[in-house]
DNA sequence: CTCCAATTTGAAAATGATTATCGTTCTCGA
DNA sequence: TCGAGAACGATAATCATTTTCAAATTGGAG
């Protein structure tokens, strides 16, 4: 029902290469037209989404597009897994730790809303552009 | 230099009517258009940004627009104030507690990352759509 | 191995939010 | 009242993503 195509191989290879590294679909594309494999955009938004809905990626999605990434946290642990995303250079980074555990049985518990972590992402500056900052600063 | 005109004056309005309720930029103007106060849309951009670049509005970037909503939060105190978005329903809440305090304040030392409250969106469902949900589980 | 129906592909058009363009209109101080 | 600067809004442009549809590919049956 669901053939193997050697698009559909090359996608799926690219993230293993990267492990929990992001990708938006263009960057995907770029990507895979460097390694001699190229393919269209829409077969790659296609195999995404199937990646997506099936489980074996994770979708973010945010104001500048959406970013896939593998992630081994299924949606039970991902309670102890956090995007941070970067406004300067647009990265999404990962993090483990238990710290949101209470703040989110609070939100749950108190004010009734079902945090989805997966989809969580924690804006700010990330430490490479913070240093950054700092050196502009000086005159 | 910056001229006060009836669209301008319409558009803060609006949004001093729902105090911390957030619009998109399409809202404001079906809003605007149901008060008999048209606004064409490439100029209620121009006011959503001017507002927000003025520190009067603040801007939250989403993967399905932007939203814009008054808010009394300065930067400085805005780690009291979170921003729980519905993936169901599509609506922002306000929500004020300084449960966070310390997380921050651990990502900012630990990990270097400097979050920015105002771009921080929990992503969830709310409590009138996990109620929905319960009800649709039903045969 | 060959055939063929089902599936996949990709170029191009469609979508939706936002921004840029550019004459026209408005504002307000001289 | 005038006029320069500012604001307006219809329209075109942009950008990520989705849809369309004819052509190419896949894999099981014969």
């Amino acid at each position: 029902m669901a053939y193997t195509t050697k698009q559909s191989q090359a996608v799926l290879r690219c993230f293993e290469q990267r492990r929990e590294e992001s990708l938006t679909a263009a960057e995907l594309a770029a990507e895979l037209r460097r390694s001699g494999s190229s393919v269209g955009l829409a077969t790659i938004y296609r195999h995404l989404d199937k990646l997506a809905a099936s489980g074996q990626l994770h979708k973010v999605n945010t104001a500048e597009g959406a970013f896939y990434h593998l992630c081994a946290h299924t949606e039970d642990n991902h309670r102890d897994c956090f995007l941070l995303k970067c406004s300067r250079c647009g990265r999404i980074r990962h993090l483990d730790c238990t710290h949101l555990h209470d703040f989110y049985q609070h939100l749950e518990q108190e004010h009734h809303f079902r945090i989805d972590p997966r989809q969580t992402l924690f804006a700010g500056v990330c430490d490479l552009c913070n240093g950054e900052e700092a050196t502009h600063g000086t005159t």
